[in-house]
DNA sequence: TTTTTATTTTAGGCAAGTCTAAATTTTATA
DNA sequence: TATAAAATTTAGACTTGCCTAAAATAAAAA
């Protein structure tokens, strides 16, 4: 069985606000994920629950099925596996890499990903700190992280990933040279906005509640 | 501008019939090759006649513009690029790669294509032999090449690319050990059915003349 | 040159995926 | 609990790319 890029995409993103919601998806929350009408979304999901993809009861949300998630997993290894290669074999930035894995990831071959994975040599994270499932749908879990927003004075760790991967984001932090590997420390936090001052090698950086909160690091 | 992959596919079908009926392509030519009828046809002509990429006469046949002429050139670039890529780096056979490629060339990317072409070194072919187009559309054009066809006894080549990329041709030919850069030489010639027999390595072959017709060799 | 055949185009229709506007159902608020 | 607001679905329409059947045109044969 193929499926096409749309459905494809539906999956993909009822999966990924799904983890967040506690599996059960809305459809306008659905209809913002991916920039179309509320109305487009009901036609949608109507033959998605005909195909046995999705479980929908009228105006109670949609939730994936096991051959609903299976799709939407290998969807997720296949988008950042092509991640990977285009950062680490064809030099792009991690901020550049997003727009064209949304293409990438709808090529039909399963040999191609296999093979992909293995010239990759196995990659476990994405360019941007994200679980690359196996080829049978296991997610590798990151060692025990936490977000820069929770740390507490004196804490050192290093950046092991991001919440949001927009490339605005990227671009910010690539500008103040925080990038996916990179150590730092807390040396103030203040309460009154919430807003924190780092060190990483040499420089001190203020980052906002905003930025912190989107930064995935592992305690060290 | 950016066009579908219908309309990709549908320029590349009428460069390639032209460069054999020297540029003018027929309606049923193309409905064959794109194994659609011949009225579909009719209806995208149009469409791609409107957008300036064709020019069309009713009842007598398309041709590319220069701008359709351009794509058409840029997406076989692409599919040419890919097939390097999967070959020398993914470790697909030659006969596996023609259909991903298919796909992959209709990712939509300008530095996606510069990257991989560096990458790949620059490739002047790709692994059927087939000219790579560079970036501004030139074709690389082959040393002076023959077809195993049309040798004479005792002469001798290297295979440099094949007329037909069909996967079971492709298949045979690996089957037969004979691939790119392979040495060969004519022992016999049985003008009865126009079949030769050639010599590769410390091996005897015998080839029927739609196997000669379809291997091209530069002398040597 | 007329007739037959092959090619191409037109007419009308269908599935996928989207939209706007209107109707329905659910949820929140008074 | 009644009413207002928000969320969701339905109805009807549009575009792209394809199809079949029929009509029009061009090419080949008589
Ligand atoms: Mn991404
Ligand atoms: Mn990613
Ligand atoms: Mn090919
Ligand atoms: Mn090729």
């Amino acid at each position: 069985m193929s499926y096409t890029k749309a459905e494809e995409n539906y999956l993909k993103a009822i999966y990924s606000i799904g983890v967040k919601t506690g599996d059960i998806v809305s459809t306008n929350d659905l209809a913002q994920r991916l920039e179309t009408k509320a109305s487009s979304i009901t036609d949608m999901i109507k033959k998605l629950s005909a195909k046995d993809l999705i479980s929908y009861e009228k105006y109670k949300g949609v939730s994936l099925t096991s051959t609903g998630k299976k799709i939407a997993v290998s969807i997720i290894r296949n988008h950042r596996l092509w991640e990977v290669f285009l950062v680490e074999r064809l030099n792009f930035k991690w901020d550049e890499v997003h727009e064209i894995a949304e293409q990438l990831e709808h090529i039909k071959s399963d040999k191609l990903i296999d093979n992909l994975d293995d010239f990759l040599d196995n990659p476990k994270f994405d360019p941007h700190g994200d679980p690359i499932p196996s080829k049978d749908g296991i997610m590798p879990k990151r060692e025990e992280s936490a977000i820069v927003n929770e740390l507490s004075l004196g804490d050192e760790g290093m950046i092991v990933g991001v919440k949001n991967s927009k490339k605005e984001f990227l671009q910010y932090l690539e500008e103040i040279q925080l990038n996916l590997g990179k150590k730092i420390e807390v040396l103030k936090i203040f309460s009154f906005d919430n807003s924190v001052l780092i060190k990483s090698g040499e420089r001190e950086i203020t980052l906002s509640d905003q930025v912190s909160k989107n930064i995935i690091v592992k305690r060290s």
